[in-house]
DNA sequence: CGTTTGTTGTGAATTCATTCACAATATAAC
DNA sequence: GTTATATTGTGAATGAATTCACAACAAACG
């Protein structure tokens, strides 16, 4: 299964949501490709893998789709995560409502001076000391890296060591598993995306300042 | 010009500039591809496609390739932005000191309610409706959408309108041109990159849940 | 009912990034 | 100076994701 694959199903099912949300019952490969983007034959390929048929006129059945699309997803919501780090990014993930609608939890926050933290959102902040234990004991495999960067290779072997499998990494650093030695032998696997802000309006910098000044039709 | 070549060079420099700090002159393909994670037959076609050459022993020379990169780069630092919606993540993105590290300056900051937004950044925040002669004056070509959901999209057209020409969005919605009509048929061309953090969470919750259920070898 | 229309479903073709494999060659060693 | 060694540079092979193209078919229409 396809990194690119798992999140355009993902964007189907968000669009699935508003589109049941405006009434709708079915929809074609079109519709969904220029929502989000892509070719309809693709939409109709996508489909076609995970065994999901339509009507061979009226197109798709949004409710079966969103059905289907769960199982293969997986969401039985709602998911938990913690934030390490509860600086600036962090306080800001915490106190995003928002989450809640999409099926999202953040349960815990940890930081180093926990005491220094406003505590604005209703969710409650530990000591760093404090995380492996509550990992173990609530079955937590999901987290947040926002520590800063010195620190985030450290933190992803903590959370690593607590339990962790599935790590969003703020810091300016791409962290890899197998970053620091030892742990890649532990034989539980963990995912972790990193979302470099820096690097992306670096590369939109590239973009306006390089690719759009050639030939437009040459650039890509 | 692909997007993940680019994503490479630019790691490629990032990287260059640490081992140049740490006293380091020349590099191996191999080095460059252990550090950010790829085949070091990738990291020499990529050289050779910008024409970068090394040494047929010695590899690599540090200050060759940074010079090179830059080039292709186009990065005459630093680089101007701006941030639209001064909420919990526009004023995270504003307090934020290292973009200045990475040759990156938030400009100003635009926001409905200017007065309810705490200035503890540096940058000088204004009304939404001072944005577009802003933007014409000072040339900005980069900003960065961080408005409710509701307000992406007509703020990207209002911003598109103003002359932005990369856009860095993290509203949940994806944004593209075309989303709403009429822009398109405007010569200059807008890139618009999405960052989706519940979209990044669910595909975590996906590998956690369901793919690393599965047998692992079968599993992406 | 028969015909037209529009959409799915999918095997084949294509495209494109990555890896392979190895010849070319600069440096080091002796 | 000759030989050994390490690393580059790149054309060919591979592999994967996407698009193409069209047959199959369900619904709508007359
Ligand atoms: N703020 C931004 O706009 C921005 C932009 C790009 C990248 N980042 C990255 O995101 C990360 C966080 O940035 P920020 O601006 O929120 O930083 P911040 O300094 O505001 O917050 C960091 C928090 O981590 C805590 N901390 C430090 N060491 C820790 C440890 N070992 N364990 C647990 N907590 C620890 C600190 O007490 C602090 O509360 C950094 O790596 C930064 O490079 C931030
Ligand atoms: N905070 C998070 O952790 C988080 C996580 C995921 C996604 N997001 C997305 O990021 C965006 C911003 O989130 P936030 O938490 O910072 O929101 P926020 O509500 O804290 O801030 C939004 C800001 O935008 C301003 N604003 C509203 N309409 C505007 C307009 N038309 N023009 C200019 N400014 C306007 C508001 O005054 C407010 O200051 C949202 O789209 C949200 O979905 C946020």
């Amino acid at each position: 299964m396809n990194k690119e694959l798992i999140l355009r199903l993902s964007k189907y099912k968000r669009l699935l949501f508003k589109l049941k949300a405006l009434g709708l019952e079915r929809v074609f490969s079109n519709n969904l490709g220029d929502a989000i983007g892509v070719a309809p034959s693709l939409v109709r390929k996508d489909f076609s893998v995970l065994s999901l048929s339509g009507n061979k006129r009226g197109g798709y059945d949004i409710d079966m789709l969103i059905e289907k699309l769960d199982i293969v997803l997986g969401r039985d919501k709602p998911q938990e995560v913690i934030v390490v780090g509860c600086g600036r990014i962090g306080t800001a993930l915490m106190q995003y409502e928002e989450f809640r609608n999409e099926g999202i939890k953040i349960i815990a926050g940890f930081d180093v001076s926990p005491e220094n933290v406003s505590k604005t959102s209703g969710v409650p902040i530990y000591h760093i000391k404090e995380m492996k234990d509550f990992v173990e004991k609530n079955g937590t495999k999901v987290g947040i890296i926002a520590v800063p960067d010195s620190e985030a290779a450290a933190t992803l072997d903590m959370m690593i060591e607590s339990g962790i499998r599935g790590v969003l990494n703020f810091a300016t650093i791409e962290l890899r598993i197998n970053n620091r030695g030892e742990i890649d032998n532990e034989e539980q696997p963990c995912t972790i995306h990193n979302i470099n802000i820096c690097l992306e309006l670096e590369h939109l910098f590239y973009q306006v300042n390089v690719a759009n000044e050639m030939e437009p039709e040459k650039a890509e």
